[in-house]
DNA sequence: AATGTCCCCAACCGCGCTCCG
DNA sequence: ACGGAGCGCGGTTGGGGACAT
């Protein structure tokens, strides 16, 4: 159960991608769809299992991905959603068009962690460190955190304070028993709503997430330098092949046009597109979003 | 210049879930 | 109802570039 019959096969490649296997794969995808993804390696000529050629995909060939650093308000929108759904990097990467589950969760363990520690807030609980240290291992109810932490929340709460239990931040949400929770929806109907972002910029202004952002990212982000991904070389290097060159021409990005598409970045996240940028992607999922949840944008 | 260490990130792994016969 | 196949997710690994010594 669960592994892939081919991944058993012999002889199946692995490791990283050829400059001619993406294009094998871009091609095949862009021309027929993925279908069953157990077939693609087949009848695109690839010597690779299905689940690696949806990963190749995902992750790094489909044309609508943003390349480049994380913007400040990206590393601070991940930071808020952390805090809600915890390690749901697939919920996470939903709200970031352009971005995969993969690409944040890396910059989250790579550098947004760090930050957070720089900052004196735990990554795991969005509390200060402090208070981590202090408090008891126990399992703590519901209303045990919330009374122990009321005093550090000005006018203002924060939202992981008043809907995970300790231990659920990477688990499931304690939103439906709570009270306070302060949206009328459903979570999976709510985190679909266009004014997410600025029902969550609304809901940190006074916590330490918040102070956080404000001192750290938002100063920072905007004038990030934009990295290049590894395969920009190669990638460029085969600009010359017709289909292939455009899917990925946006890899060579300038620091001028970069900062362009941050600023549709930011254009997209105050006004962001109705359809799940991979709805696909959330049908199978247990925690995914409902597709109903996304028939009221 | 050579070597060691750190860190990023692409890719893999294993698990849980849904679908379908 | 059951079991296999396929899909998607989160966690982990390791290659290789960047940086320090």
């Amino acid at each position: 159960m669960g592994k892939h019959s081919c991944c058993y096969k012999q002889k199946l490649k692995r490791g990283l991608w050829s400059p001619e296997e993406d294009e094998k794969l871009f091609r095949y995808i862009t021309e027929h769809g993925h279908g069953c993804w157990s077939s693609v390696p087949k009848q695109a000529g690839l010597q690779r299992c299905g689940k690696s050629c949806r990963l190749r995909w995902i992750n790094y060939l489909r044309p609508d991905l943003k390349r480049g650093a994380f913007t400040g308000q990206e590393e601070k929108l991940i930071v808020e959603l952390h805090e809600i759904l915890g390690n749901r990097w697939s919920q996470i990467a939903s709200h970031l068009p352009g971005r995969t589950d993969n690409e944040i969760k890396n910059q989250w363990n790579s550098s947004i962690k760090k930050k957070l520690r720089q900052k004196g807030i735990d990554p795991n609980t969005h509390k200060p460190l402090s208070e981590i240290d202090n408090r008891p291992t126990a399992n703590n109810s519901s209303m045990e955190l919330e009374l122990e932490l009321e005093p550090l929340l000005n006018n203002e709460e924060s939202l992981t304070t008043i809907f995970c239990r300790p231990g659920e931040v990477t688990g499931r949400l304690n939103y439906e028993s709570n009270p306070h929770f302060p949206f009328d929806l459903h979570p999976g109907s709510w985190l679909s709503q266009n004014s997410i972002s600025s029902q969550l910029n609304s809901q940190f202004h006074s916590t330490s997430i918040s102070t956080f952002l404000q001192t750290d990212f938002s100063s920072t982000g905007s004038v990030l330098p934009l990295q290049s991904p590894r395969g920009i070389q190669y990638a460029s290097a085969s600009s010359s092949s017709s289909q292939f060159s455009w899917g990925l021409a946006d890899w060579g990005l300038s620091d001028q046009e970069g900062k362009l598409g941050d600023n549709k970045q930011l254009e997209h996240l105050s006004t962001p597109s109705c359809t799940p940028p991979d709805s696909q992607n959330q049908a199978a999922h247990p925690h995914s979003i409902p597709d109903t949840a996304w028939a009221d944008c």
